[in-house]
DNA sequence: TCAAAAGTGTTCGGTTTACACCCATGA
DNA sequence: TCATGGGTGTAAACCGAACACTTTTGA
């Protein structure tokens, strides 16, 4: 019965939910952050529980504010960058024997129909555990490349989402926010070659970055890598939006 | 009171609503429709009566398919490209006092919390005159450059809603239904100048869009003008499919 | 000593930019 | 005949793509 208890004074809106698609980067692949429904008693539940963060937003609270809240709720996860990419409505998305029977046992109007306002984000997977909270049974990192079937309608909204992150790493350099705070242009370069899906030209790729003027070159080495130490990096977030405001695209 | 009629089998959700701008090109510059705030008894509606096309869906309807219908109601236009861009839901959105005295002689539920799916769209002005339905006192066009000021929080989805197109403008050739289906090179670079609100080298621009071999050139010139006729061109829709398909980008 | 990733320049071809004059028409 | 927009080419700068070898490290 977790959606309905609540730390704030408003009540639960049973039309609308915000759900976070919330990539995370291991310098391998992408990966995405899933939740297991919270406890139940019907065996109708076992298949397909799992699902995107995401949650009834209060009546008096903005979308935003509901996305960050519920976030925070399902996953431990504070304080991070999260854009708005698409508002899912087919009037079926919960009507699915499984998602009803979970919705009966968690909802006051099970059945009612709800139309969700989904959210991207990007973490730096190595700088957080999921701490599943309470409500949740479980959080857990899946690999882009082998993700279950979900529930409602979320696998779709799972791919539009891994659109919108492409399409915004062209025009914003929002790569950095899943990288640690000091990285190597390899662990960047491996990044953008598992978003775009695409192998890039190692020179190529330096050149290019390096010109946009955004990265600080850090008087530090990694270390204990069986191979040559490479440069540290970090990104200039002020100079960045400086940059942004005086018109200078940026587009990778 | 129209919003209580429909020509649906299903209720109205009075939690959701959709709302839509539409862009049009009279060849000068970018008119937007917007529609004058139905018949109402009180003396509060007067001022900012003008909004943009938009209502609450049907509970079993389809978020686009509500769009077409709203647009399709209250304006006449039927059959038009029309795109998500973004959903708007601050908690005070609807509770400005003008705003709710009409609400109040038009929904059941006039102060309930109404987050609103945004979407957009682009016509040819000039083969399409408003038809104010009978739910709207009146539709016209009104130039981008001088717009009033708007019910609810429809000056800023109208701001958003700029921005999304002069986005699109970039990765698609959507500036095609902004014009009739025949039009000059002269046409087109105005249109794309008041867009992107640039001004562009003619010569320049039109080796860039005749090199994407999406303009048939028409046997016909332009007629009735105090210069030089310019050749006709037409879009190649199934030819731009084509392209975009084999991954072939667009981008002005 | 081997495997693994770091780091580094140059060439070629295509694209973008800047720029100026004559033409056809209707008023 | 004048005002208006139509129509055209070229040179220079810039940008993207392709490409191979040496270095450093830990195991």
């Amino acid at each position: 019965m977790y959606s309905k208890l609540n730390t704030n004074n408003g009540k639960l809106n049973p039309h609308v939910s915000v759900d976070c698609v919330i990539f995370g980067f291991d310098f391998e692949e992408l990966k995405v952050l899933l939740i297991e429904r919270g406890p139940h008693s019907s065996s109708l539940v076992d298949e397909r529980s799992l699902t995107l963060p995401g949650n009834l937003i209060f009546d008096d609270e903005d979308l935003d504010t509901s996305a960050k809240r519920v976030l925070k709720e399902l996953t431990g996860l504070d304080d991070i960058y999260l854009e708005q990419f698409y508002t899912f409505g087919d009037p079926n998305r919960v009507k699915n024997v499984h998602d009803q029977a979970w919705l009966k046992s968690v909802r006051e109007e099970p059945s009612a129909r709800v139309i969700t306002v989904a959210y991207f984000s990007l973490v730096n997977l190595n700088s957080f555990t999921p701490q599943a909270s309470s409500f949740a049974k479980k959080a857990d990192w899946f690999p882009l490349s082998n993700i279950p079937d979900l529930a409602f309608d979320h696998n779709q909204i799972l791919q539009k989402a891994l659109l919108a992150l492409k399409h915004k790493l062209h025009t914003e350099p929002v790569g950095f926010e899943l990288l640690p705070e000091k990285f190597t242009l390899g662990q960047l370069q491996k990044l953008y070659e598992v978003i775009l899906n695409a192998s890039l030209d190692k020179r190529n790729f330096r050149r290019k970055i390096l010109s946009k003027k955004v990265l600080i070159p850090l008087h530090e080495k990694q270390k204990g890598v069986p191979h040559k130490q490479a440069q540290l990096y970090s990104f200039d977030g002020n100079k960045y939006e400086l940059m942004k405001k005086e018109f200078i695209g940026f587009d990778f």
